[in-house]
DNA sequence: AAAATTTAGCAACAGCGTTGCGTAATAGGG
DNA sequence: CCCTATTACGCAACGCTGTTGCTAAATTTT
């Protein structure tokens, strides 16, 4: 845990990161934009890029020529300047993207993983794609670190893999301490749900406000934006949206429970009645938007994907019924822009956010002795 | 809005904050607890110690003598140095508040509201009760402002009422800015359970984590405590949890879904079955924590209050069942400690803090022109 | 009475954004 | 062609934050 106390190293780090920010989501910017977008003084914008272009993190881009006064010097992120590898571990797959400093993916590939595999052998295919990956264009030293989103439950502050469902030798495992000590690398451990709805926060800047990331793949779940950062919950265990009850008389689900989200949407998918499962889910979106008011809702995962369009009809439909009531409540409902690579994409940016995003000021925790 | 943007005197609210926070937790603490509690060096500590005492909040209240060396000096707060008035708006009653820095309650009073009120009526009914509550210890001076927890929908940011249930002259009324002209305060809206939690969190202290406020009264709503600051949403509108559908196939509900949380459990109610009823509203809870997996469930609720055991036991049990298959996943469940002020206690503690909290850095919106 | 230990705070410092003001670069008008 | 208005940029001084170095004070132990 870095704990950041709030001197002014927090003030570097976090205007350098409203600006960062904007060029991530800007194509090119000037000093006005800037200014306009955090209330800072031209001044204080100017040294803060002077540090950025110092870095190496943007360069200036050419002017612009408005009319009468003088050109305004024009600014563009550089995006090569910075890299980071995201890990997406499923029960039979390791997805792993290259991402640079912009969200942009660059590289994607899926490898297999053994059936129950272990953690020498997830680390031995990190170790092997990493490798390829970043021998590419000989970016190891622009590589900001490994990205790691998996199934949980996990403890994301201690990275600790607690007992992925479904596989047997994943009983707390120090995942992020074994995987820097093999890999050299710094390395973010976090649910995947959690991850996928991070890259389409860092995707689309500053404006986005709270969402909720729904994945449907071999089980349900979702991941949330909420407040302008991801909620974990009290035990990284957040986002089981799956394991919700929405039908007090139905089927027993693996979990214990009836009627939950998941095996109610399972079976009818299993009845091949794809349009009625997308509208079972289609309540549970709306149960969440009742919940937590979302201003995004963002659709994924494989077996959602296979019908995204099915999926994406009825999920808006019942969001625009439910919003019917009052002009005032919008909320949009869209596929996810990086399809399969999400979550991978996601833990890729986890990293890169942690570097350039808004640093924590760790509420300080008054732990009693 | 007050756009707080990232200078130094963010440091300095911020530090402040986490000085009153421990004050506010423990009865008296020294210069070493704060230290430890935020890892700020000693010498910092003072100045913001001697900057507090300045303003009156907290005082030195003796030495502590722990064996060797110079002793060192107790501080406390000064709870009685600033107050604020709460309000709760309920469809037939107004309930008032006085409330200390230090969040206990010294006043409380319930009067009617007419039927139908108009925002003409709540504002005299504000009035009168103020006047008599400010006039008791002539504390006007030290009032800091009025907060106002009510039924939605509003929009907390602007202080508009967008259209209280149940209520035939609330469209649309400004009620925070005609409540400040009126009054003569600084006036805060928010959501009823909104104010809720935030009472719960602002007594807990720093170690509160993320938590809901389940409120049973005319309807069932939630209120969110997550990543350490009050969920709203993003149109004001979080919290209509007693819209969740629970039963696919169950009874119609006034919003016009079917099964919704609020209608079966008003079902079962109406039938005498309490016990049934709070195994319904538990099955809701359990769903909330699946979500948003959450440290602690506080219930409130003149209508849950009535039969407080009963519901306390039921959600008690079901969440035991739920984190029965992990041991790390601990939630408490408690009734509000504040009983029927909660709603209002906590719309006075959000003026508080809004002063001697947390500083907002409002993570500017790069809003397109 | 002297040494050891713990706490408190003065003074100088580095670094942040802000303010005041001078300079550079452009278009338009005389 | 030159002058002026306009816009953008940045140096220098400043106020304020927390930090660092060091001295003084108050107590117990030897």
């Amino acid at each position: 845990m870095t704990r950041v106390t709030a001197d002014v190293t927090f003030l570097r780090g976090y205007n350098q990161a409203l600006v960062m920010a904007v060029g991530r989501t800007a194509r090119t910017f000037e000093r006005s934009t800037v200014v306009e977008a955090t209330g800072l003084t031209p001044q204080a914008v100017s040294k803060v890029i002077a540090r950025l272009i110092a870095d190496g993190l943007i360069r200036p881009a050419g002017v612009r020529r408005p009319g009468i006064g003088k050109p305004a010097v024009v600014y563009a992120l550089v995006p090569d300047s910075r890299y980071a590898i995201g890990a997406h571990v499923a029960r039979r797959t390791l997805r792993l993207v290259l991402v640079d400093l912009a969200g942009t993916v660059h590289h994607s590939a899926v490898s297999p993983l053994p059936r129950d595999f272990t953690p020498e052998q997830l680390l031995d295919a990190l170790s092997v794609g990493i490798d390829t990956m970043a021998g590419i264009g000989d970016l190891r030293s622009r590589l900001t670190g490994l990205g790691i989103g998996m199934i949980g439950p996990l403890d994301h502050a201690n990275g600790l893999v607690r007992d992925a469902h479904g596989l047997r030798h994943w009983h707390d495992v120090p995942l992020r301490e074994i995987a820097e000590k093999h890999l050299g690398l710094p390395v973010h451990l976090d649910k995947d749900v959690t991850a996928g709805i991070t890259a389409e926060a860092w995707r689309h800047g500053a404006t986005f406000g709270d969402a909720a990331l729904i994945m449907v793949e071999s089980g349900i779940g979702g991941g949330f934006w909420l407040g302008g950062a991801a909620h974990r919950g009290a035990h990284t265990n957040a986002g089981e949206f799956g394991h919700t009850v929405v039908d007090l008389t139905g089927p027993r689900c693996v979990c214990g429970r009836h009627g939950c989200l998941e095996i109610v949407h399972h079976r009818a998918a299993e009845a091949g009645d794809i349009a009625h499962a997308a509208r079972v889910l289609a309540v549970g979106v709306v149960n969440l938007l009742q919940t937590l008011d979302l201003a995004h809702v963002v659709l994924a995962g494989a077996d959602l994907l296979r019908h995204s369009q099915t999926y994406l009809a009825a999920v808006t439909e019942a969001v625009g019924a439910d919003a019917r009531r009052a002009d005032w409540l919008s909320t949009t409902v869209a596929l996810s822009s990086l399809g399969a690579d999400v979550i991978a994409a996601g833990a890729a940016m986890q990293v890169l956010d942690q570097h350039y995003g808004i640093p924590e000021l760790a509420h300080p925790l008054i732990v009693g002795s």
